[in-house]
DNA sequence: AACACGCCCTGCGCGC
DNA sequence: TGCGCGCAGGGCGTGT
């Protein structure tokens, strides 16, 4: 579900909506998960100082802990003044005032993990953050360090949704950001040009940014906080329009599976 | 060492 | 209507 622009929005939203709050109660569920919650106990009336992103993970930064939470494909984190529990909750805080934050994922494909602050450095010492590359959407993303990357056998594709080179693009992203720069999928990274990294660098910021702008992607699963939807699937030139006609030159596009995953893109305008 | 692939799950839409 | 199949915004472990 989520790719840099949802998670980006969730973060945005539960700023404004949990920040200082103390939890009161948490529950999580023994269902099988990638990683489980080892001791919640830990987040007892804890506090939420802040909250983060990095990559495609929302971290909230509790008194003692962090908690870091990663949506998988169909996660969902629903901020309530009641709680209504889903059949796929697996993980909920109440807080004192009343109010809840859960979680809901049908595909268990997400995460939820906790860090004791005295153990671990949020950026340094997590596991899951140690090998990231750049965030697209801070003043750390620098085209020398980008191009830099490309002297490699990866296709361009692969390349871009590669998180330890730049971090937040999945499928859809990186599909509609290869048909705005006009280089086909399969293209090898060694040979993209000079101009195409160029644009590849300006691109990528501008896409990511116009869709949390838009309030993210809703394809199926993806919700605000509130349980509202984004806009931005409505704005694909690519992403599940199969031999649909471009939306520059009306040739019909075009569905490939590359790495397991599907790609899409204009025979006519990328190569 | 760097890459490709299968797999983890549930749910949905499609064709028969 | 009902079933089985393929496919889905991710990422990890395994094998080459």
């Amino acid at each position: 579900m989520p790719e840099l622009p949802e998670v980006e929005i969730l973060k945005r939203e539960l700023s404004t909506t949990i920040i200082n709050k103390i939890i009161s109660s948490s529950y999580s569920s023994n269902k099988k998960f990638k990683r489980t919650i080892a001791n919640i106990s830990f987040i007892h009336n804890s506090k939420i100082l802040n909250i983060f992103r990095r990559n495609k993970y929302l971290i909230l930064e509790l008194s003692d802990s962090w908690l870091i939470i990663h949506l998988g494909m169909t996660g969902q984190l629903i901020f309530s003044k009641t709680l209504v529990l889903d059949k796929h909750t697996h993980f909920y805080v109440i807080f004192s005032d009343g109010s809840s934050l859960k979680y809901d994922d049908p595909r268990r494909f997400g995460s939820v993990d906790l860090y004791l602050k005295n153990e671990f450095n949020i950026y340094y010492t997590i596991p899951l953050f140690k090998n990231l590359g750049m965030e697209p959407l801070s003043k750390d993303f620098k085209f020398n360090i980008f191009t830099s990357f490309f002297n490699k056998t990866k296709t361009i594709k692969s390349f871009l949704m590669d998180a330890k080179y730049v971090c937040g693009i999945g499928n859809i992203y990186a599909n509609e950001i290869l048909f705005l720069a006009k280089i086909h999928p399969t293209r090898i990274g060694y040979k993209i040009t000079l101009k195409e990294k160029k644009i590849l660098y300006k691109l990528i910021p501008e896409v990511l940014e116009k869709s949390i702008n838009l309030g993210g992607s809703s394809i199926s699963d993806f919700v605000h906080t509130n349980g509202t939807t984004g806009e931005m699937q409505k704005f694909y030139n690519v992403y599940g329009r199969t031999y649909l006609p471009c939306n520059i030159c009306n040739s019909k596009i075009e569905k490939i599976s590359q790495n397991g995953r599907s790609s899409f893109f204009c025979p006519k305008c990328q190569s």
